[in-house]
DNA sequence: AAATATTGTAACTTTATAAGTAACGAATGC
DNA sequence: GCATTCGTTACTTATAAAGTTACAATATTT
């Protein structure tokens, strides 16, 4: 298939959507994004649903942030979209009779899995704010080492 | 497209060609894998160049183990296929002039670098020996802990 | 030498899934 | 009423691995 690119595709929206005055519409993001409205609203309707962006139809309607980028963590986009497929590797079969196939899959999984907890860590690490302020997140990071916890959204 | 099942199939086949005493054929491998013949000597070629495995013609001929497997690691064997791509997630564009898009490609890039060097990282870890001796990737990696460097291949 | 077994390789079809596209009803604002 | 915009469904396209078919080349057996 394509590659997917639903992630980085949205983080651009929502970084658009941050700058704007007024509700952008799915033309406009379409623009942006290099790909027609109707796939706009398919990729956004997840976002609505988590409550990160409001859409209202008719004349002057569009999409808006409803909620600030610092807030949002690449984690919770990524949940927001569903949590798409990461790889385009996996194992052989589901629960196989043969030992050694077993084996293979086991050691395949392994190395699978440590690879989504990294991607995983690395989301919850930054916000899409950060993305746009390239010393904010190690500013966060340092002051989560210092206190030991991780700050209320919001605060900066 | 399908999912990219190569590399535990061929753990798998490895696995298979370590306990047979005479050659196997790409018939009895693409049974054990439920491929076929010409798939598997599609995905073996790799393994052949890289000297993994040897592979003879004619009556008697199949596939044989050309090395131990515990000198050959799982990063060993996914580079012998070719480092097939690992994820199904991407950015959205090459070299964008948008700068925002510029940004949430780099978000994404960084997540994913992260999860392929933990995935590289788990693979170097590995021979394909440890797969059927759970034990000794333990063992192993004591050893490496007390002395301080990978103990030469073939010693056990 | 002929028959048989087996790999090497090229060409083609199938499958799965996101992207891309088109269409239209529903809701909103002018 | 009319134009704008989203919500949703249905369909087509693109991509790459899997799967399949076919056959030349090579090796063994008789």
């Amino acid at each position: 298939m394509r590659t997917d690119s639903r992630l980085p595709r949205v983080l651009h929206a929502l970084l658009h959507l941050e700058q704007a005055e007024e509700p952008l519409t799915s033309e406009q993001i379409g623009k942006m994004l290099n790909t027609n409205p109707s796939l706009v609203r398919r990729t956004m309707a997840g976002l609505r649903e988590a409550g990160f962006v409001g859409s209202t139809r008719g004349h002057g309607g569009g999409w808006v942030l409803e909620r600030p980028l610092n807030e949002i963590t690449l984690a919770d986009v990524y949940a927001a979209l569903g949590s798409p497929e990461l790889f385009s590797l996996g194992r052989s079969g589901d629960a196989p009779a043969c030992l050694l196939e077993r084996a293979a899959n086991r050691a395949t999984s392994a190395a699978l899995d440590a690879a989504r907890e990294t991607f995983q860590a690395e989301l919850e690490r930054v916000t899409v704010a950060d993305l746009v302020r390239p010393h904010a997140r190690e500013i966060r990071e340092h002051q989560e080492k210092r206190t030991g916890k991780v700050p209320e959204a919001g605060g900066q």
